[in-house]
DNA sequence: GTGGTTGCAAATATTTTGCATGGCT
DNA sequence: AGCCATGCAAAATATTTGCAACCAC
């Protein structure tokens, strides 16, 4: 933990950026809320815990930051909420999301799946790919047997 | 053209949906402006050419309306705006996108790419997935060559 | 008349910005 | 002093909702 948020302070640093403790306090929420997708408002409540005095613009001031950093990136579920997520260390790309459209659970993939069709992308169109963003919707796996349940009674 | 909105005529009266004026100045421009990924404002502003009178509530309603019938998509490129994209007659699934991170283009891909993709996730993650998003993020075609043109100089 | 539909205005929600203040070097 | 960063409030954007009026059957 300690490890990753110095990496992130000499990311700061490189850049001229100091790692206040407002930004600080933000990272560290998403540290430890690594595997959740908080919204910009999910992330200001759960700052003001370890630093009550600060301010919404300034979350979103520092998660606009970290986006340019590409510590984390900015994703967006259809919502009207930008939520953001870490990136994992040393990820070349972003990761994946299964999304269920019955209970609205989220599921990370790490798996990269896609190097084939990056590469039929680059090949036939000629598009020099630099990430993406792949979401699934559907069903996972405990509404489907909820579902067979239902379908018993 | 007539034939596509036969047929969404007949999907809203399904649901007892009408197919009001609105709704069909709506639906024309979705189907005039097929190609481009139309936020609802845009929509709205062309739609006013044809009928004047409309409300952007009413396109609101109307695209939402679009949305649920599965007539066209949503979508969220990360700019705070949703565009709406008609989806193509027959498919199965959502087609993908390539932006350019460079001139902000976006250009549609049709080929499915992701069915070998999508049996692993039903297989390891036991995820039954009914839709895809998927866009790469990278330089286009022509941007690679105009920073090609710029090395030499 | 009934029920879905609309336009308008007001309300909401999310994110951004202006500006005076504060902290660090 | 100079500069980046912050908090607050106001502004800007995007979308939704309440409601009276409207239209078609």
């Amino acid at each position: 933990m300690e490890h990753r948020l110095d990496r992130i302070k000499k990311e700061l640093h490189a850049q001229s950026y100091k790692l206040t403790p407002q930004r600080e306090a933000t990272v560290r929420v998403l540290l430890e809320r690594e595997e959740d997708h908080l919204s910009a408002e999910d992330v200001y409540l759960l700052v003001k815990d370890k630093a009550p005095e600060i301010g919404l613009a300034t979350v979103y001031r520092t998660l606009e930051l970290l986006t340019e950093l590409k510590v984390v990136d900015k994703i967006n579920f259809g919502d009207g909420v930008s939520r953001y997520d870490l990136r994992k260390e040393g990820a070349k790309h972003f990761h994946h999301h299964l999304v269920c459209t019955e209970c609205g659970s989220v599921e990370e993939i790490m798996d990269d799946l896609l190097e084939e069709v990056e590469e039929i992308v680059q090949k036939d169109w000629g598009f020099l790919v630099k990430d993406h963003r792949l979401t699934f919707h559907g069903i996972c796996r405990v509404c489907q047997e909820n579902m067979e349940e239902e379908e018993k009674n």
